[in-house]
DNA sequence: GCTTGAAGCTACAGCGGCTGTAGATCGTAT
DNA sequence: ATACGATCTACAGCCGCTGTAGCTTCAAGC
């Protein structure tokens, strides 16, 4: 049985965030020591593992509690745990192709400045006016 | 003079967001009306295109407001200004590199799928064991 | 058994950057 | 004069934690 700290060091998680974690039902209330102190076992060590690598491929906490309560039901198909990732596939794609073009704009304006006084600096001109802008940022966020 | 609802439109920001800006310190408090509604200048409206364009090119309200100074001193070297951008391009390059990781471990979790029963779907095993990756996030995240 | 100090407990506030709501008041066109 | 949309204040909620205050409990050393 594990004391929450040792779980949280085993998981690269904080102590809080297991604790609200339970707070919002992801993780089960576990057992307690006469004292009170949370006390945990191998099951919920998995699941926790399970939730902090979900959160590290960018996850939301909502797409990892339908992953997770998929995952009790073998028999079932897949497709719906698929279909979960594939969604959070399109997000990092559509993720990269703003920041892209943000990165892309930020080096233009970089590039054009001379480094001379604020009063000419070209990448406040740029603030100021998007029409300087190449990118279409107005639409896409 | 602008009412609060025709400054919102022409800088696409929403009311509420205006006011928040007011709250705390970003935009300036307006004259207002005898009933006590804002009323707003050209001055404001520039300020607003100003930090909704930043906005969009991803800077935080505090760089925001730091340029925003800066902006005021016309003499000054704009070393700091670009400073600031320089920063946040570094910012989303990294941001750049981490989803691009990401990506690929998606992909490639999706991809080794075979659509069959949730028992055995490649999706929840690589979730579950981060050894099946090929990417560091854990130390990236 | 006793002391100590780390680790645990609850409850709540705060982060960034908004967004939404309720219920009252204001402005303006007819 | 009336109607109706716009604006007002104040506050709660979103996500995913993180930090704090002020306690109590646990485990190791003596
Ligand atoms: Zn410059
Ligand atoms: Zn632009
Ligand atoms: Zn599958
Ligand atoms: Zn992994």
């Amino acid at each position: 049985m594990l004391a929450i700290g040792t779980l949280a060091k085993r998981t690269g998680t904080k102590v809080q965030t297991i604790r609200y974690y339970e707070q919002i039902g992801l993780m089960p209330e576990p057992g307690r020591t006469d004292g009170g102190q949370r006390r945990y076992g191998d099951a919920e060590l998995d699941r926790l593992a399970f939730i902090r690598h979900a959160r590290q491929l960018g996850f939301s906490l909502e797409a990892i509690r339908e992953l997770l309560d998929l995952s009790d039901m073998p028999d079932r198909s897949c497709a719906q745990v698929d279909a979960i990732a594939q969604k959070q596939l399109r997000e990092v794609e559509a993720r990269l192709v703003r920041l892209e073009a943000l990165r892309i704009e930020l080096q233009r304006m970089i590039g054009a400045c001379n480094a001379d006084r604020v009063a000419d600096c070209r990448i406040l001109e740029v603030l100021r006016d998007h029409e300087e802008c190449l990118a279409d940022h107005a639409a896409t966020g």
